[in-house]
RNA sequence: GGGCAGAUACCCAAGCGGCCAAAGGGGCCUGACUGUAAAUCAGGUGGCUUACGCCUUCGAAGGUUCGAAUCCUUCUCUGCCCA
């Protein structure tokens, strides 16, 4: 077994999922070398959780780096502070240096999940941007044309539906070619909506002497409402740090459509494995979904926590049983007796209206826990006392569980 | 610098003196059905209140009026056209 795979076999695992290679000659040119490539990957630290939609660039990273190329990962402090364009309809806030340094913090354990830090290099295009002149800056900003900027299709649909577009939105896209430069990439990537930040690496690259990049794209995944792309602005994400039954539960909600695409770009599994898990005549969704939601939380919180989390998807949802560690919610009464509402208010955590509403519309019951008796609450202005209450479990929703605790 | 158009709840979008906490759609929440899937059906979706009702909200601040999201003034922001 020589370092690296035959050429064929590294295409075949490098590239699973890829939208788009540019150019797969050159690709198969820079594997043929048989030398450790510059692969690099680029994340801004925009918010301090990283989601499954991140993982699907970070997976592919990974197989570079098991396949023995250098993997190179990219902090975007700076950029973030720009905030990328890509895909957006509006200008993205801008954040202060201070919350990017936090989230960057956070980055760095959860890349560690899917990628192998210890031969992972990690820089800050601070680095390089920190030190800039505004004349820097000019130099840089003199080498795109607005037009070609406005060749970008996100770019374009604004301008054309009269939207916004902020100058130094236009600086971003300069900023993470510069990146490829300015780290010697060999190969960039990213999502399909970074087609054009990854070509401009390209562009860059060439002006500057370099052998421009080659450009792999991965697709934007769909996140829990089957439709959006995942993104945690959206409530659609499923984070890294996200609880083990809470991931599970996640995934098992969403639509069956997904489970291709997450099962090709969120797993492992093996083609054949794949067909056979994917055909209805062969297995029930359910079992196929429950698959695919063990496999993302053992990847990330390991086999046991997703055992666990099944066990508990299962019982809770499947049969109906009461999750096996409930909250604690202490509740104090007065003169006696709290309403139904006050309970479900303070319990839940929300207002006084909402909690009324939920009751009204049956969305709340208190739970006996060893016999599993359940009553339903219907009259938000009901006085529950003690024994209604000591050692019940409030259930809100589907998902939701108090345990019920009298100060 | 000049002219024109616009800013409404999570998003889109109606409303253009009272019947507006504000139509409609999307999203989301709850319930039924289910596999925490899809499709479908029903209800809900600012806050406080047992309720009558009250309070805050329609870019911001003032003003007119018995009464303003709706009229006037100034300001802020955005787009378009002209220079």
């Amino acid at each position: 077994m020589s370092l690296f795979p035959s050429v064929d076999d590294q295409l075949k695992t490098l590239l699973r999922g890829a939208v788009d290679v540019l150019d797969r000659r050159e690709l198969v040119e820079l594997l043929r070398a048989r030398r450790p490539l510059r692969v690099k990957l680029g994340v801004d630290p925009s918010s301090p959780d990283l989601h499954l939609g991140h993982t699907v660039q970070m997976r592919r990273l990974r197989a570079f780096q098991d396949a023995g190329h250098h993997a190179v990962l990219i902090i975007g402090d700076y950029t973030a502070m720009v905030g990328d364009p890509s895909g957006k309809n509006k200008t993205r806030p801008q954040l202060t240096h201070e919350e990017v340094e936090r989230n960057a913090q956070t980055y760095l354990d959860q890349a560690g999940k899917v990628l192998d830090l210890s031969r992972l290099e990690i820089r800050r295009n601070g680095e390089w941007f920190a030190g800039m002149s505004f004349m820097d800056v000019l130099r840089l900003c003199a080498r795109a044309t607005v037009s070609q900027m406005l060749e970008r299709e996100d770019f374009h649909a604004r301008f054309d539906k009269e939207q916004p577009i902020s100058l130094h939105e236009f600086v971003y896209p300069l900023m993470q070619g510069w990146d490829s430069v300015m780290i010697k990439a060999d190969i960039e990537l990213g999502g399909t909506d970074q087609l054009f930040n990854l070509l401009m690496g390209r562009r860059l690259q060439e002006q500057q002497g370099q052998k421009p990049q080659v450009c792999i794209t991965g697709p934007i995944i769909p996140g829990l409402d089957g439709d959006q792309k995942m993104s945690k602005s959206l409530g659609n994400a499923i984070g890294l740090r996200d609880e083990p039954n809470d991931m599970f539960g996640k995934v098992m909600s969403i639509p069956d459509r997904l489970m291709p695409q997450w099962f090709t770009q969120l797993t492992r599994e093996p083609e054949d494995r794949l067909a056979a898990l994917l055909d209805p005549a062969r297995t029930h969704p359910r079992e196929a979904k429950l698959a695919l939601a063990h496999l993302i939380t053992a990847e990330l919180h390991g086999p046991a926590a997703a055992a666990s989390a099944r066990e508990h998807f299962v019982g809770t949802f499947s049969r109906g049983e009461l999750p096996a560690d409930i909250p604690d919610r202490t509740v104090t009464l007065a003169g006696g007796g709290m309403a139904a509402h006050a309970l479900v208010r303070d319990a839940h955590g929300v207002s006084g209206t909402e909690a009324r509403r939920l009751i009204q519309q049956g969305g709340a019951r208190l739970i006996q826990p060893d016999t599993g008796d359940e009553f339903v609450l219907k009259d938000a202005n009901a006085t529950l006392t003690s024994p209604d209450l000591q050692g019940r479990v409030l259930k809100v929703g589907k998902r939701h569980f108090y345990r019920l605790v009298i100060a």
